[in-house]
DNA sequence: GGGCCAATACTG
DNA sequence: CAGTAT
DNA sequence: GCCC
């Protein structure tokens, strides 16, 4: 369940355009209305946050999740070489250690050493142990289960213990691979399970591999190690003539690089074709170096700076930029200033002239010297911008209303996204038969018309920015990469509040003395009180691809899907904000410095982004992926979670095939498995569109009066969807309801044999009611489908939840909780009291369920279209 | 040390 | 109730 | 894991 397409999209509801207008000025008021002002705050979300403190919690479950991320670092669960190594460790009892004292650190360099052409710390003690024993696991094991307690539930019972007996060997891992040759990607529709061809997990091939891998790694790190100890860097042969250092003879100075990060560096650049030199002579075509450039000379042996005219001496950052990219990074600015006393600019023409002189400087220079060039075409175009944006008036206008520049081009010029909304605003299916009050005409139609026209200009902008900057990256510093005219409006508008911010701690100040604050800094207090909520935020899908720190993204989006598998909820929260802010970041992000000072971003994660950086690679991402793939396929299927797969894998199975046979499946787990290839796939978007057709056909079959809306990550505008999330309700104004259309919905769709299986009946009042089932368009793909049946008056709330995405949902619930109120699919209550544990504890007043735009009206969010509640 | 981007429904 | 789901 |  990816929690990207969580849930999906639809067309509007009734109201939500009314809205528009009066939003510019309205929602906001509406909140501080709601709210005392309290004049007293620094405007930090923190100190609100406390004012509104909850009891605290009465749990462990901190150690608990450390607990689980501790074992899985310590490949516990891994399938990797670390079985091995932590064999001993099982059995001196290493769960005795207090919990902290397991790292990551002990664990990465641990099982990664090898990668490295430093020293190598012993390896643990089995090391005698050839990798191929690997699939042995002790024969008993004892094993805490980790239960990532939820969080009102303020006792927790004492740890479960699993005694677990496994098997001495794994004896299906070598009939799996046949498995995996003769399986039949679409041939397995069969309802009979002994029949089926189950998917593979194709370990034993997997496992063959690992061990070539680490053989070969291990070969490498030796050769390093070897070269290493005759001091000869220099004659190591370049792996790749065609690196992006090819023909560069570089020199590092180490001082203050660290001797692991100058480790790595020294390893990439020998691995994309550079020389590796010891020693300063006129061969040397580059010195990396974080002295301060008057040293360098000195350093070097060389009476002055002379020797190194038409050599470059750089910043390392150059190097980790250019591993990074995979393309030599512009050179300029990483030179290192060296001080020439008859004349500053020197340094400038010793620049061109190294330029001159190492002439075999690749393509890398050249590009980089167009993306110079792209970097002023930008730089005269961003300014414009710029101050068209300060000049704005102030915050207060900002926030209240949508930001004035919508996303264009980006969202909206591929050809999915003008069909969503050109079908959308025609009133096609998924806007569903929602009969539209006059009212409110076609409320999409006009939203987009609207935005559109100040886009144009933009887009075309942006898109011709887009072309000149092709490998604008390398403007590291950046200001005027094309995401951030992208974005300008938020980032400005950001920006904008933090200025206001510092003004208003001014405020604040006299604040306490004379009181007399502005109703503007009111407001805008107010606003930023809830700033770093999500929900105020547009966010919208798939921004990823053009963000200069894709590779870093990339990487910690996977730590951040294993850390959520193993419901390890508080890291994955950590990675999801780190990985958010990093989208958010519009320049690439060239240090660790740069990194941490990123809200969101810690020592921890940034050390990671430093590893990136410099390697190109995680050595964490490494060795979790490995390990993770069992436990990845296992919970990838419908109704296994982690601590099913987590509990498989130490009992020692590896395949579906093993599952079969040993575990005892709930209907759910057999018709996940049964359908699981096809339900890994994402299902395009008009597939869903067709499908919802189906789904409507067969309600409107029951009663043509029924609504239907598509919701989920389709409504959201995603090309590409998880599932189909339909909602259904009815106008109960002549009396009628849906009531009790739902099994005669889902009887009609199997009927056509369009519904395949059920996952779950709901057993509530068909009113409201919840269905989760398997379909399949003929001669198509299984895919997963849940229809909702929702009241009528709850349609906006059920909207609001069933579209998500969920991170978009937990963020605007915070966000009520914290203003006192509590909304939830059935809608928006207010003057709740919550309990310690957070729990409310009484009803609370319903103040808005009917449209979306009432709700977000009453929160005081300003009005946010589905697409851009991706968060 | 402790909160954090939630609240609720079905299965076994 | 724990686990899995939305 | 981040941040008070």
């Amino acid at each position: 369940m990816n929690p990207e397409d969580n849930k999906s999209t639809t067309n509007d509801q009734p109201s939500s355009l009314l809205h528009i207008n009066h939003m510019n000025g309205k929602s906001f008021k509406t909140e501080t209305e709601q709210q005392p002002s309290s004049t007293s705050t620094t405007s930090t979300t923190t100190n609100e946050m406390n004012e509104y403190a909850f009891e605290p919690r009465i749990s462990s479950q901190l150690s608990c999740s450390s607990l689980t991320a501790g074992l899985d670092e310590m490949g516990i669960f891994s399938s990797q070489d670390s079985d091995i190594l932590l064999m001993d460790d099982f059995e001196t009892g290493f769960l005795k250690r207090k919990v902290n004292d397991i790292t990551e650190e002990e664990v990465v360099t641990e099982s990664h050493d090898h990668n490295t052409i430093g020293q190598q710390p012993p390896r643990k003690k089995i090391s005698t142990q050839p990798p191929s024993s690997i699939k042995t696991l002790p024969t008993e094991i004892k094993l805490s289960s980790f239960s990532s307690q939820k969080i009102n539930k303020n006792v927790r019972k004492p740890k479960t213990i699993y005694k677990i007996v496994v098997p001495k060997k794994n004896s299906n891992t070598t009939g799996n691979s046949k498995h995996h040759q003769t399986k039949s990607k679409k041939g397995q529709a069969s309802s009979n399970l002994r029949d089926i061809q189950l998917p593979n997990l194709a370990i034993s091939k997997n496992e063959r591999e690992f061990s070539n891998e680490e053989n070969s790694l291990q070969i490498k790190a030796k050769r390093g190690r070897k070269k290493n100890t005759t001091g000869k860097d220099q004659e190591i042969i370049p792996l790749d003539s065609n690196g992006i250092f090819s023909n560069l003879r570089i020199l590092f100075i180490q001082n203050n690089i660290g001797t692991v990060r100058l480790n790595l560096m020294k390893e990439k650049v020998k691995a994309k074709g550079g020389m590796v030199v010891d020693t300063f002579d006129t061969s040397v075509t580059h010195v990396v170096t974080e002295l301060p450039g008057k040293n360098v000379h000195k350093v070097l042996g060389l009476l002055d700076n002379k020797s190194l005219e038409g050599i470059h001496v750089l910043e390392p950052n150059w190097v980790s930029t250019s591993i990074m990219y995979d393309k030599l990074a512009k050179t300029e600015r990483y030179e290192v200033p060296l001080y020439k006393p008859t004349s500053p600019n020197e340094s400038q023409s010793s620049t061109s002239l190294a330029e001159k002189t190492h002439e075999n400087m690749n393509s890398g220079e050249s590009e980089s010297q167009s993306s110079h060039k792209s970097y002023h075409a930008l730089k005269h175009f961003k300014p414009e911008k710029k101050k068209q944006d300060i000049s704005l008036s102030p915050i207060r206008e900002q926030s209240l209303s949508p930001s004035p520049i919508f996303k264009s081009d980006l969202e909206f010029n591929t050809p999915s996204y003008s069909r969503t909304f050109s079908s959308s605003s025609n009133s096609n299916y998924p806007l569903s038969t929602m009969d539209r009050n006059k009212n409110l005409k076609d409320p999409l139609t006009k939203l987009f018309k609207d935005e559109e026209k100040p886009t144009d200009l933009l887009s075309e902008m942006i898109q011709e920015a887009r072309n000149l900057t092709e490998a604008g990256f390398y403007s590291d510093e950046g200001e005027y990469s094309d995401r951030m005219i992208v974005e300008e409006s938020s980032d400005s508008e950001e920006d904008m509040k933090k200025v206001y911010s510092t003004l208003l701690e001014h405020d604040e100040k006299k604040g306490h003395e004379d009181s007399s604050e502005t109703a503007l800094s009111k407001k805008s207090q107010e606003n930023q009180k809830y700033d770093s909520f999500s929900c105020m935020h547009k966010h919208t899908y798939g921004e990823v691809e053009i963000n200069p720190n894709k590779l870093i993204i990339e990487k910690l989006q996977i730590l951040l899907d294993h850390y959520q598998r193993m419901r390890d909820e508080w890291r994955t929260l950590s990675y999801r904000k780190a990985v958010s802010a990093l989208k958010k970041y519009n320049k690439p992000v060239s240090s660790y410095k740069e990194a941490i000072e990123i809200p969101g971003i810690g020592d921890r994660i940034a050390t990671k982004i430093q590893e990136i950086i410099d390697t190109g690679n995680l050595r964490r991402v490494e060795s979790i992926s490995k390990s993770d793939e069992v436990i990845k396929k296992f919970s990838a299927i419908h109704g296994v979670g982690s601590k099913a797969a987590l509990k498989w894998y130490a009992l020692g199975y590896r395949t579906f095939d093993d599952i079969l046979k040993n575990v005892k499946l709930t209907h759910a787990q057999k018709v996940g498995i049964e359908c699981f290839d096809d339900l890994q796939e994402r299902i395009p978007r008009d597939e869903v569109t067709e499908i919802s057709k189906v789904v409507e056909d067969a309600a409107h079959s029951t009663d043509p009066k029924l609504q239907l809306f598509t919701t989920g990550s389709y409504r959201r505008g995603n090309p590409t969807c998880g599932d189909i999330d339909i909602l259904i309700t009815r106008n109960d104004s002549d009396g009628k309801s849906h009531s009790g259309v739902l099994p005669k919905i889902i009887e009609n769709l199997h009927n056509r044999n369009f519904i395949t299986h059920d996952l779950t009946h709901t057993q509530e009042d068909d009113i409201s009611g919840k269905y989760m089932g398997i379909c399949r368009l003929s001669g198509g793909k299984y895919r997963r489908l849940d229809l909702f049946t929702v009241p009528y008056g709850e349609l906006g709330a059920a909207l609001l939840s069933f579209t998500g995405n969920d991170i978009f949902n937990r963020s605007i619930r915070l966000l009520a909780r914290k203003k006192k109120m509590k909304l939830n699919q059935h809608g928006l209550y207010k003057n709740i009291a919550r309990g310690s544990g957070g729990v409310s504890l009484n009803e609370g007043k319903l103040i808005a369920q009917r449209t979306e735009q009432e709700i977000f009206d009453a929160l005081g969010v300003p009005w946010r279209p589905p697409n851009e509640r991706s968060c």
